[in-house]
DNA sequence: AGTATGTTTTTAATAATTAAAGTCAGATCA
DNA sequence: TGATCTGACTTTAATTATTAAAAACATACT
């Protein structure tokens, strides 16, 4: 079979389940009408009745569809289910490649990765051919697709361009008028600081999430279609790396915390000079723990 | 014939012309040999020994490969030229949608597209995948893509990513060291732009060039995969659109030839305030032109 | 006249096929 | 005897072929 026959199936029971609502003898309405509520085309619908005419289900004539039986739950088709969705696979895809450190370099094996993730090879084929723009891998000569990111380079573009999308982000924050609602939530985001802050001898693993909030607040405030697909990523590598580095967790984290805060009260008090000092302090912080964090997990 | 025999095809042809340069009843070297200096696998290699001795041009008994005759041109198989590289089809691809103006909300056609392209339909697929990072197009529910770029919203959030990363390749810029290669390349730019400017009457449509040169140049500072990346689709769609909207060109090239020089001057100053409001002040105005440019092209 | 059905064409997802690369054991020669 | 070579086999990815589904068109019915 070429194309799986999963809509036809799913369309399918959707007529048993509109039969099995008829009353005796019923008739079925027109074509046109059935493949509109269904949301699939003429074909299927079609053929979908032609299995039922075939399973005696109904009487199929021209326009003529009358039930001949009531059908039950054993007239339905199996359905198997299929793999994950895009937003699924990508998350999985980097997990593995962050989580088990593939060096940069790597060939990677599409119909080995495919039967790994449990999606069809030309998904994963267009997958990775997005993230070609991103830098992350590139087409080999020869076929095949080679593994670029997550060498030290990257990790030092990739903070400089997460810098200068944060930094945009605060210039515009700063000036949004008093009553948008982004200023109570930077004062929630403080107040979650402060509360860590106070708990974070036991509680210190729980930044990563705090961490993760609020930076998707402040770059939130662009709405700018290329700088939320980056932010995806940015996010999800920087959110990994974070979790590996157990060294000294509990100090970096309270650094974290006080360099977030200070940077929350320059936003809070509209101090556009301020707001970006802090942001860059803090910005650069990270990109020096991203890096050691990639040292210590090689090493590791 | 499911892959193309391009690889088999001309590594034959390297053979015959190693068998023809040399001397009678001469040995060729092995398979390894051969495989590593012409750059294919062995398996290649091996095929294309079958085929010399099948022409019986090489008698092939283990590793004793022996020259029966010298094969001249008429012994060499045909190899038809395939379809144009990445960049070409980037370029050609753009070019469709912005000459045509492609509406937004087109249902892209793979089949048809790659016809006329001259590329197989996997080639464009992979290339449109690579789009969806850009926003420029989507996946539709049930197969098939749809463009979306080119919007006015498309525009403007373009614009405001451009703004962004030339406004960050200008902070870096004017910081860069007296000895930089860049502060000569200023000096030629401004140069160009008086050169074009004393006569301009004449040839205002070469401003489009010295537009691009220009920017690449500032931008080509940040030494940033990402940047690299968008800058390429950037400058791309501004320079068509920009070589679309005929009116008022002179006028309009003018004035942005005295805003790119207020730009460059500050810039040579190493004055960092000046040079970023005067690219601020270009790039508010080469939004306007853009949209405006948008406008007048529907309406045409 | 408008809607329903029958038929044909086109498109895209996936299976199948094939060229090429990679792997490994055994043969051969220095 | 050790390095290199060959033969056979396995795996991979590019491309073709096939099929499900959609769309377009023509015809029939009410």
């Amino acid at each position: 079979m070429a194309r799986t026959d999963v809509r036809f199936r799913e369309a399918y029971n959707t007529l048993i389940e509109i039969c099995a609502g008829l009353g005796e003898s019923a008739s079925l309405p027109s074509e046109n009408a059935l493949a509109r509520s269904m949301g699939v085309s003429r074909t299927v619908v079609r053929a979908g009745l032609q299995r039922l005419s075939d399973e005696e289900i109904i009487r199929w004539e021209g326009r003529q569809k009358v039930l001949l039986r009531r059908p039950g739950a054993a007239d339905r088709l199996e359905i198997r289910i299929d793999g994950p969705d895009a937003d699924t696979l990508e998350t999985r895809f980097l997990e593995w490649v962050l989580r088990f450190d593939v060096p940069a370099g790597t060939t990677l094996n599409v119909a080995q990765l495919s039967r790994e993730f449990g999606v069809a090879p030309h998904v994963l084929q267009e997958f990775l051919a997005g993230f070609t723009r991103f830098g992350l891998v590139e087409r080999r000569q020869r076929g095949g697709w080679r593994l670029l990111g997550f060498t030290a380079d990257f990790a030092v573009e990739l903070s400089e361009f997460r810098t200068v999308l944060e930094l945009n982000a605060v210039r515009q924050l700063v000036a949004l008028p008093p009553g948008h609602e982004i200023w109570p939530r930077l004062e929630g985001l403080r107040a979650r600081h402060l509360d860590l802050a106070s708990r974070l001898d036991r509680d210190f693993h729980e930044f990563s999430r705090l961490d993760e909030a609020f930076h998707t607040t402040v770059t939130g405030v662009v709405r700018n279609r290329f700088v939320a697909e980056f932010q995806k990523v940015i996010s999800l590598i920087f959110h990994y790396h974070y979790t590996w580095d157990k060294t000294e967790e509990k100090r970096r984290n309270a650094a974290a915390i006080a360099e977030h805060l200070d940077w929350i009260e320059a936003m809070l008090a509209r101090d556009a000079a301020a707001s970006d000092a802090a942001a860059l302090r803090h910005l650069r912080t990270s990109k020096t723990t991203l890096l050691s964090s990639m040292r210590s997990h090689r090493q590791a």
